[in-house]
RNA sequence: GUGACCGUAGCUCAGGCGGUUAGAGCGCCAGGUUGUGGCCCUGGAGGUCGGGGGUUCAAGUCCCCUCGGUCACCCCA
């Protein structure tokens, strides 16, 4: 049947049952539980944000010129207002950090989060318009065991869940300066061959020159082989940072590769950068990103400079990567009572009978169309039932239930006041 | 934003070069058992063939447009 309403472009509803776990509603209680778990032994603390951030606060923390900003926002006016459905979750949590003065608590704050997210983007496998993130941050530590432990906890949710062939790429972008040096220097060599470049390449030599890094291009890659090095262009400090954070990695044993054309697509990061990536999800095979963004506080008006790391991770690739590895699903518990009620006052005491049953503690249901005894068996049976409680005419005068035990059919007689306890020291 | 492919019952799919009331399996509902599920049998409900326009005596089948889905580019989680 054609239905009048769908869920909108690029957008999905998660379902029990469903068959993918990308769409499965026990797949993502699963996997939040096992993310919460991590976070925690992290030590990192829940922060919730609103879905709805001013305009401003995203432009300016993610970057004016970002395809994000440009083209990806979900935003409208309202009043005096621009809104935007939040594209990300790391600027929103500098600003709580900012607003509620968390500088002020002790030691560095160490959060994390998960939520959905917006971007107007064309959807794809592992990309969609309402997407889920969940990361986390350790603001107010320029130490690079902050940046290794980020990079450590990444890594270690996707080894928690089973995900263990997945590649970590890190890089360093360098200071405030480095960067736009750096950026300067790439737009001086490409420039000569500006002719010989792509259209997209083109433009982004002059909207963003590192991007022209990682072409596909066959001739623009030999070019970018001779083009200069980042690493030439980046400060003592911030090299110093990243071979610390290397040891350290190294030092409990996380593997990773160097990626010196990795750059990350947003203005905020400085330094470190790391990317998780997962070659069985598709085109879109990024799990996750972060690294430090040092500039990200000043960028949305603190007046001071407040250092810190983060990773962001995606639900759905999350999902995704666990599908390709074929990862099982816990299912919905099914009830372990199914009441059958014959008849309008037994119907009514089931009703009551049902609501005792779940006060002791057990997953209890039943049918509320008032069909034959046997079509609520068949439904009892598929939604696999542990147990059925009938109770008719009879029952009503005698007191006692019937109890019919699923998988062996076995019946017994039961009284209804020890229902409960009858059925709590019988279930499995 | 660009491109490719796809769009027939709730689901998975059949419907040779256009030709009479559009099918199957599964699922759903009911019955075969005056109060007993699973297996089996019987019956039923459910489709304006994504939508609109065109060609034709005739369109689920051909053409155009449109909407949606999928995948890729781009970008990124």
């Amino acid at each position: 049947m054609k239905t009048t309403y769908r869920s909108i472009e690029g957008t999905f509803d998660i379902l029990p049952g469903s068959a993918s776990p990308v769409t499965r509603s026990e797949a993502w209680c699963h996997v939040e539980e096992r993310i919460r778990a991590v976070m925690q032994r992290f030590a990192f603390a829940e922060i919730r944000t609103p879905v709805l951030e001013p305009l401003d606060l995203i432009a300016r923390g993610v970057g004016e010129l970002t395809d994000i900003v440009t083209k990806e926002m979900f935003s409208f006016e309202r009043g005096s207002t621009n809104y935007v459905l939040r594209p990300e979750m790391t600027a929103p949590v500098m600003r709580a950090y900012l607003q509620h003065h968390l500088d002020q608590r002790p030691g560095e704050q160490r959060l994390f989060y998960m939520g959905p997210c917006f971007r107007a983007e064309r959807p794809q496998k592992g990309r969609y318009r309402q997407f889920h993130q969940f990361g986390a941050e350790i603001i107010g530590s320029t130490d690079a065991r902050a940046d290794a432990e980020i990079i450590a906890c990444t890594v270690e949710i996707y080894s928690a869940l089973g995900l263990g062939s997945t590649l970590l790429r890190i890089n360093t972008l360098g200071d405030a300066e480095s960067r736009p040096r750096y950026i300067q220097a790439l737009r001086a060599y490409f420039e000569p061959f500006s002719q010989e470049l792509s259209a997209t390449s083109q433009g982004r030599l002059k909207s963003n020159p590192l991007r022209i890094l990682d072409t596909k291009l066959e001739h623009e890659a030999a070019l970018v082989q001779s083009a200069p090095r980042l690493m030439d262009f980046v400060d003592p400090d911030s090299r110093a940072h990243y071979e610390a954070v290397k040891v350290l990695l190294a030092e409990v044993g996380v593997p990773f590769v160097e990626d010196p054309f990795l750059v990350r697509g947003l203005d905020y990061y400085s330094r470190t950068a790391f990317e998780l990536e997962s070659p069985e999800i598709g085109a879109q095979s990024a799990l996750a990103g972060g690294g430090r963004y040092d500039l990200l506080s000043v960028s949305v008006g603190s007046r001071k400079p407040v250092p810190a790391v983060g990773f962001a991770a995606g639900m759905e690739r999350l999902l995704l990567a666990l599908e390709a590895a074929d990862a099982p699903w816990p299912d919905t518990l099914p009830p372990t009572v199914f009441l059958i009620g014959l008849g309008e006052s037994a119907e009514k005491a089931v009703f009551g009978l049902a609501l005792r049953l779940r006060q002791a503690g057990l997953r209890a249901t039943h049918g509320l169309r008032s069909r034959s005894m046997k079509a609520q068996m068949r439904t009892a049976h598929r939604v696999g039932a542990g147990y059925c409680v009938i109770v008719g005419d009879e029952e009503l005068a005698s007191g006692y239930a019937q109890v019919k035990e699923m998988t062996q059919g076995v019946q017994e007689t039961v009284p209804f006041d020890v229902l409960p306890r009858y059925l709590l020291s019988h279930r499995t």
